[in-house]
DNA sequence: GATGAATGAGGATTCATTCAT
DNA sequence: TATGAATGAATCCTCATTCAT
């Protein structure tokens, strides 16, 4: 979290409206820190996370070295901080009304409703995907990327708690994270690739989905997956 | 490539190996390739393709940087002649055997047949998982990952294929790339967990698949995946 | 270029030099940049071009290699910028004067007026000789000599064309070309003597320049070489 | 002077023919030892002789650099022996003839005498002009160019002095080192182009040099530079 | 707050040279 | 002899980070 610093202020005695500059400074500094982290989106996805210089983050964002170090401790500070704000836009916008709405849909509406908005979401924010892999290294997922990788697999595992209430929180668990990884498989390649192909590839990936997690819910639901609607960006 | 001067040789008519001298000399280069290859998986697996350093790989092998550039004129062929023999072992190992084989198993046996002793590969050469992989970025197969990537990816596309006749090559294709994914998405789960875990994730990894795909093969087959054996490391 | 947020000046209604900021800021890089290349100048007249090494300039300049690379992508534009400069600082301090002034002189004159200013200006500025010479390769300049290389040239040419109306361009060129490189021959000669022997060499020069030259000129000029005046530092 | 490691033989008391095996020897080291030169002749000449690498000397020889250090101790030796096989060269096919022959020639001739075969044997041996030149540093001429440098040199003094024989040696010197670096200059423009160009470029260096030497002979020689023959190859 | 200058360790890569075979 | 393997210091250049202004 960056703290602008604010002991900086050789506090004049006589300041009229105490919160006044305060508040206009922060306000500054949101736009920097705004500033900064688009930036680093951009070179995140060109880049990859790995190989992303501060340097260039800054260059980017059009500001000096020194100021992207005054919101930012450090590169790891800005991929978190990224993947938090992600998050938090995601849920806000999303998140928390998908998880009420899905409650009682059968597997593939609700599987529409999930991934359609999470697709749309990650073709906006193309560093959200970066942010989800973490690194090069296959199956670690260092403390940057966390926040991202935690925070959707919870809401999964919430969602999937909700509708096999009679599964061990193991098992609940591992059908979350195998469901997150092929999400995240399947969202590369509808990613890679545009138009019609995206299309088939979206159905594809809710296919697989849809596949895996319909024997998992007993009779309810009607084994209709190949059938599933295509809605894509 | 300069060839060593065999017209020296005041020719004894009884040479016994006349091509003794410079096998000899390629032997011991052979073991330091072998060597800096084995350096260069362990540096890749520890810290990732991007953030590994020649430098790294060298001091990992035991030898001089200069050593290191005698052999591979970058990074980026160390990763490619990585890739490559990863590929040989594992299809002399068991890819051509396997494709014959698994000709007309039923869907179950199938993906026994050629998950565990993929999933065994990678467990042994933890290397072949980042090559798979790539870098950092999302979606993107740079050259130097282009022949562990594509060669699964054809030989997953035939066996498909083999299996699916009466179905389009884009369809084909695309069926294929998905269960790559899947399998490369399921890969990591497996490896990043051990004991009883691990062996779970290979159940779920076998009945993700077996559910995909099922459906494509017609009556033939069986619904049988949840009860898919366990056979891992 | 990141443009400094002047918007954050809580505009005093008085401003007088708006400037002054940024102005101070380069003024520091540009010290440094001086100062790298006084560094550069020195680094190459003791090894010479091809030898020296961006290092050796950073280490020459009491500053480190990053430092070096925040002015200059590589050792190339070392050495324009130095050549560019060095060229500049000729122009202004005689070169233009020159020109205007030796248009009508006698060819004796002529040689002195441009030669001894520009035997002293090599005298002072040393890596104008390795500039004009180029790297080690016989007969090829390339792009980072240019300027200077060119910029003499091109006034030689200036001078001869003045001085010989009635001659095809191609024999200007060749004229001109053989005056520069028996110039830079004679200079290397020069400074590589002292005291009388120098003088010696500057007169040496001169009568080979006016013998070569008077000739082209008519009948307008007596021979009066071999009495050259000597003036040299 | 390259001496190969005889002290290897461990001398077999039976030699029929003591010196047989040397000679032979000796003449494969030559062979290698030729085959090394001519490859340091054209990479010199590719790279210019700081640029080299001894590496590069051996790749191009089609020799392992170990075999390269067997007959040269380092790259100032390889410089320095193919200065002085070079210099005999040209002592042995032109050199020595020309002294004698050129003793009476008028200036036109012996300029003619001189320049032609030397301009020739540059244009045969291109390595020569490299080594005439020595590296980048404007006048300084280091040990392994000093054969080359000086041995011209010293030819050209001999002439010039044989010519004028009232002068005192300091002015010999002067007259000499001065003819020589204007050859040297008009060497490298000739070397530079092609054809027609060429031949004026000879016809350049001619008269400059003629026009420069011819007022040192007194009467003997008339002025006829400027009809001076275009003898190129 | 913001800047740009500065750092120095570290990265890739090369090179003259040596050594075991 | 000849080889090619080996070295390690030196090259160019980058980067995360700090600091004076």
């Amino acid at each position: 979290m960056p703290e602008p610093n604010r002991s900086a202020n050789h506090a004049t005695p006589d300041t009229p409206a105490p919160e006044a500059r305060p508040v206009r400074r922060q306000a500054r500094g949101e736009r920097r820190i705004a500033q900064l982290l688009e930036a680093a989106a951009s070179v995140f996805c060109e880049t990859g996370y790995t190989a992303a210089s501060t340097n260039a983050i800054a260059r980017e964002a059009g500001v000096s070295p020194g100021t992207l170090y005054q919101y930012f401790p450090n590169k790891e500070a800005i991929a978190f901080e990224l993947g938090d704000r992600l998050m938090h836009r995601w849920s806000e916008s999303h998140g928390t009304a998908l998880a009420a709405a899905t409650q009682d849909l059968p597997l593939t509406q609700l599987l529409d409703a999930v991934l359609d908005p999470l697709i749309a979401f990650n073709y906006e924010n193309p560093a959200f995907a970066v942010l989800m892999h973490g690194p090069d290294i296959p199956g670690r997922i260092t403390q940057e990327f966390d926040t991202v990788h935690q925070g959707l697999l919870t809401r999964i595992e919430e969602i999937i708690s909700g509708h096999l209430p009679g599964t061990s929180r193991a098992e609940t668990a591992r059908i979350a994270a195998m469901s997150f990884a092929v999400f995240k498989a399947g969202l590369d390649l509808i990613l890679a690739h545009e138009g019609g192909e995206r299309a088939a590839y979206v159905a594809e990936l809710k296919s697989v989905m849809f596949r895996y997690l319909d024997p998992y819910l007993g009779e309810e639901s009607p084994a209709c997956a190949p059938g599933a609607r295509i809605d894509t960006p």
